[in-house]
DNA sequence: TAGCTAGTTAACAATTTGATAATATTGATT
DNA sequence: AATCAATATTATCAAATTGTTAACTAGCTA
């Protein structure tokens, strides 16, 4: 199973995150989208995309300013940077390179055009190593190996129990796990623990996202689904 | 002493080939030129050049072929390839990319724009000899070479044992040591420390950058977050 | 040798977590 | 609607885990 390439675009006309966004989709990418410079950062933090695509004029912070700030974060290094733009004018241009962006696309954008641009970025690099356990499901995120479940940007913190228990329905969203299965999963063989254990965590899960992410089938177990 | 990067120009039009080696040559570029296709499979086979600029439409063997000439060669694999056009053509465009150039640019040709991409491609495929050991992230800079931490301009001084476990946590930011891990890569395995070894130099390292860039996930480990 | 530093340890404080019990609520069934 | 079993909720307390401080040790230096 190969993990898909992410790619995160940001821009301010939703037209345009639309059509591109169905044309990467296609082309067999997974994408998530952005509509300023500060959600693309949170975003960004958020998904760890290996690219990243910027419209230079944005409102927040403008193309420019995320690409400077992801340029000063290790952690994107090997992050493409694509940036757009309707300005057809060689100023910006160069200084999107020079701040560190990896290409430079002017407006209007053939989305054929685009995407070949980027597989031709993606066959120079090496591909993505970071394989994240990440679960994605809409705006909820759950991300194994930083323990930590991001709702519609915002962060919350479970403590290691909530997490495993979240973390196991949701790895299998849909299914139904016996309280049998969820105690030899998340509390193991040989620890017995009451009844209503579980129940309280899953309440506790539920108080801390504020949302019903988790599914009560009476008399059987509980179920992600969100 | 640094090896000037070759570049390797092709082009039927003497005045496009003399303005680009023109600028080339003052970039800092070691440049040859060819007039033709067929000259540009020789000199490139003579040179090994790292980066070949080719025009589309060109006597003898055109761009496109060149570029399947040199892609069906293994010693080319790490060349770059930049092909040049005066058709403003998707098509081409899209072409030339499949047959694995690395970028495509539209004539007319500004020599700093063609001169600020290629430094792009260049600065995309170099750092896989020189590996960065500074990490940053934001205002603060952790560098391995000096065993130095800086942080809003302001030099830190760690003992080693507290730089080491900074270093090994903001190298992979975000993600969850376990103590085990840290133990491992930090003491190695034969060393057996007390449990509160970790905790006392996470405190300094806490205190002594007097920024919360750890977080405790109790239970679990310790991660780099900020 | 005295003084310094880094590293570790021990003891205890502070905090968080997890389990339980008691009670309330829900929902299916009759 | 009444019943009853399953689940939800809440508060409480014990256990687990980490934070903090100070003391101790080894190695180095003047």
């Amino acid at each position: 199973m190969e993990v898909p390439i992410k790619i995160l675009i940001a821009d301010d006309e939703p037209d345009i995150l639309e059509i591109i966004s169905f044309h990467l989709i296609k082309a067999g990418f997974e994408v998530f989208t952005a509509k300023d410079g500060s959600e693309a950062i949170e975003k960004a933090n958020t998904y760890a995309p290996d690219c990243i695509i910027l419209d230079i004029m944005m409102p927040k912070r403008n193309g420019f300013e995320v690409c400077e700030y992801l340029r000063g974060n290790t952690q994107f290094d090997k992050t493409l940077i694509v940036l757009l733009t309707a300005l057809n004018d060689e100023t910006s241009h160069i200084k999107g390179l020079e701040l560190g962006g990896d290409d430079f696309i002017s407006k209007p954008i053939s989305p054929k055009v685009l995407i070949s641009r980027i597989t031709a970025l993606f066959r120079r690099i090496q591909p993505s190593t970071g394989q994240n356990k990440i679960i994605h499901c809409n705006d909820l995120s759950i991300d194994l190996t930083q323990y930590k479940t991001t709702l519609k940007g915002v962060t919350h913190v479970l403590a290691k129990k909530e997490f495993e228990l979240l973390y196991l329905l949701a790895a299998q969203a849909g299914r139904v796990f016996l309280r049998g299965e969820i105690l030899s999963q998340v509390w193991g063989n040989d620890v017995i623990v009451g009844d209503r254990t579980i129940d309280v965590h899953i309440r506790k899960i539920r108080a801390k996202l504020g949302i019903d992410c988790i599914t009560t089938v009476k008399g059987v177990g509980y179920k992600f689904d969100y």
